[in-house]
DNA sequence: TTTTAGCACTCTCCTAACAAGAGTGCTAAC
DNA sequence: GTTAGCACTCTTGTTAGGAGAGTGCTAAAA
């Protein structure tokens, strides 16, 4: 079915008023937001027609109308016009992901609270869970007689550490040995490629009888399978209470219910390509978010460094802003990931590369 | 003033009556509890004594009466008998806790989690302000041309890394030279003694001049400068919904926007000793908190390892049975976090101590 | 054919009034 | 010191009525 532009104008003014209210919008109050040099009488009979297009509705007959989801997503298709990032929140968001040399876990968590922080709402975020993570180098630093630690650069650029402490007295050479034979034997293959027969293999060829390197294997099994754990956080939930549609404690606790359960939040849709996805109240598959909408971005940072960054809100939310201050975060993020350039190098790279900035 | 045997009874049924409703007491409703053989008429006058006390209050006139903080005060410090943690409880906890090897923030954040789906109640951990963490052991690892990998141990057996690339290639040998160099200048020293006098000795020591030794130092600092930011960690906020004393969404949001402030967390009160803290209500400092009550433990692993776990609920909570979970969990954690000991050392360390379990 | 003014109609929201119910406080008897 | 009995108080739920906001429809105007 055509609607036509007068419509288009009225249903646009019609969600943005209500975005701005949180109340049923009239057709006398649109008067004002409309510049069209009509009456409320014609808005109402235009009101009405787009009501029976599905695209508002109303919560009783004698009160205005709100938008539908069908009338948000047409809003948010064609309507919705593209909202900038200020000045000021640049520089917000500048300031805290520009923090370089961080912890990559870190930084994701600091864009997920900034992402709360931005948009009023709760933010999730996770990293994509990783084809398949190898072990790219391995380091034995011995400390004591009965201490060392294990370095691990993974294949996706992390690098994870543990500290051992054995009751066995451990020579340094050992550990030298022991790691060039991981690294030999090790390096490039996943965690489901480590057998026991590898393990014996490698065992054998350390000449090692006190099973340390099985304990080591041990450990970096453990590591490994960790990694997998795709890790997901969540900031700013109690936010959730500050929108009116969820002064009912029945509705934000089970939002609130669903954002706490790690199993389910990865069943959330992501997006496909670059750009942000939007998933309107009902078109949520999730029981819990049938009236909320959620909004993610993705990020990628390249080595497999990529995941998800998203809000959950209600279905009355600035679709416009929250879609592009996370598009804008999910950049900044993806930049400060991929770039290893640390604190004050500037004074070594002078002249170097010539972007500036 | 003096309080009979009689009315610690009365007292004691009737915090646990309302701990188990949340409903005002009656006199006569405490009938059935209390097996004394008397009537309503009586343990209405005793009540009406204790409410004389300050230890009851009645919410209006021609209600059941309520315990004051005053009267859960006495209730805790005298009435409460000592609730054990269950079999399954403990069970739960020892397979949630004793993933050895894990990464020590990791487990931190572990024991919230549990201790939150253990006690229904919003739980927050954090590590104590650690004195002042030293660098005990510096390792530089050399991954190729343009990358290497810090890795320091701390002195509150924390192992830090940091991936580090630079444009300009690096060779090997004088990343082993720093390494030494860093381990004789710089280990035992805080972040506040490495001045950039310091770092121009060690820089001109290596013949440096390319600035790396500078490079390297400043990532030591900010590695040192973020462990003295101590993280707080905050599980299960929603939970807090689940009580029917913060069915009212203003007095969720103001205890929910407490916990939501790292700051404000680190002023609640800690236990002195190795015991459990109880805040009854306005004992608190917090206005936020001035009707909620606030349970913590203190879990010390040794090695500077140490730290508290708490929850925040209604002041009408079990005290008891929260307040024994609490200490069994910062127990475990405390243990979880002193043994180094790695999976499958059993087979290693066979006959070597003999306390078995 | 489209737009507009006018007006009846509907539904919510607020308030007041009232009855029912629960629990106490007090008094007088045990 | 304890208890039965009863008046009193306060909450809670229900009902009724009035005000207000907004629509739907009709008939006239553009």
């Amino acid at each position: 079915m055509e609607i036509s532009e007068r419509k288009k104008l009225i249903l646009k003014a019609a969600v943005e008023d209500y975005i701005d209210t949180a109340e049923p919008v009239s057709s006398k109050g649109l008067l004002g937001r409309l510049k069209l040099g009509v009456s409320s009488a014609t808005v109402r009979n235009e009101m009405s027609e787009l009501e029976q297009m599905g695209l508002l509705e109303q919560p009783h007959t004698s009160a205005g109308r709100v938008p539908t989801a069908a009338g948000y997503r047409i809003y948010v298709n064609e309507l919705m016009g593209q909202n900038g990032v200020s000045q000021e929140e640049a520089q917000v968001i500048a300031e805290n992901l520009q923090q370089p040399n961080d912890a990559s876990d870190r930084l994701v968590a600091d864009a997920s609270k900034l992402t709360s922080r931005i948009t009023a709402l709760p933010s999730y975020a996770m990293r994509a869970a990783p084809g398949e993570v190898t072990v790219q180098r391995f380091e034995l630093v011995h400390i004591d007689q009965h201490t060392f630690i294990i370095v691990m650069l993974l294949s996706d650029k992390r690098v994870e550490n543990r500290l051992v402490t054995l009751p066995t007295p451990i020579q340094q050479e050992i550990l030298v040995k022991l790691a060039a034979l991981f690294n030999a034997s090790f390096t490039g293959k996943p965690e489901s490629d480590m057998t026991t027969a590898l393990i014996t293999a490698t065992e054998r060829a350390a000449g090692d009888t006190a099973g340390l390197t099985a304990v080591i294997a041990g450990f970096v099994i453990e590591i490994l399978m960790q990694t997998k754990r795709t890790h997901t956080i969540v900031s700013g939930a109690s936010s959730l209470l500050d929108h009116p549609e969820f002064r009912d404690v029945e509705k934000a606790q089970r939002v609130l219910g669903y954002l706490a359960n790690e199993q389910e939040l990865r069943n959330l849709p992501a997006p496909d390509a670059e750009g942000v996805k939007i998933i309107i109240g009902p078109e949520n598959i999730a029981e819990e978010l049938k009236d909320s909408s959620v909004v993610v971005a993705k990020y990628d940072a390249g080595d497999n460094m990529q995941g998800i960054i998203g809000v959950v809100g209600p279905t009355r939310m600035d679709y416009s802003r929250v879609a592009a201050r996370l598009s804008y975060i999910a950049g900044g993020l993806a930049r400060a990931l991929s770039m290893g350039i640390p604190i004050g190098l500037e004074e070594i790279t002078e002249g170097n590369d010539d972007d500036g900035r």
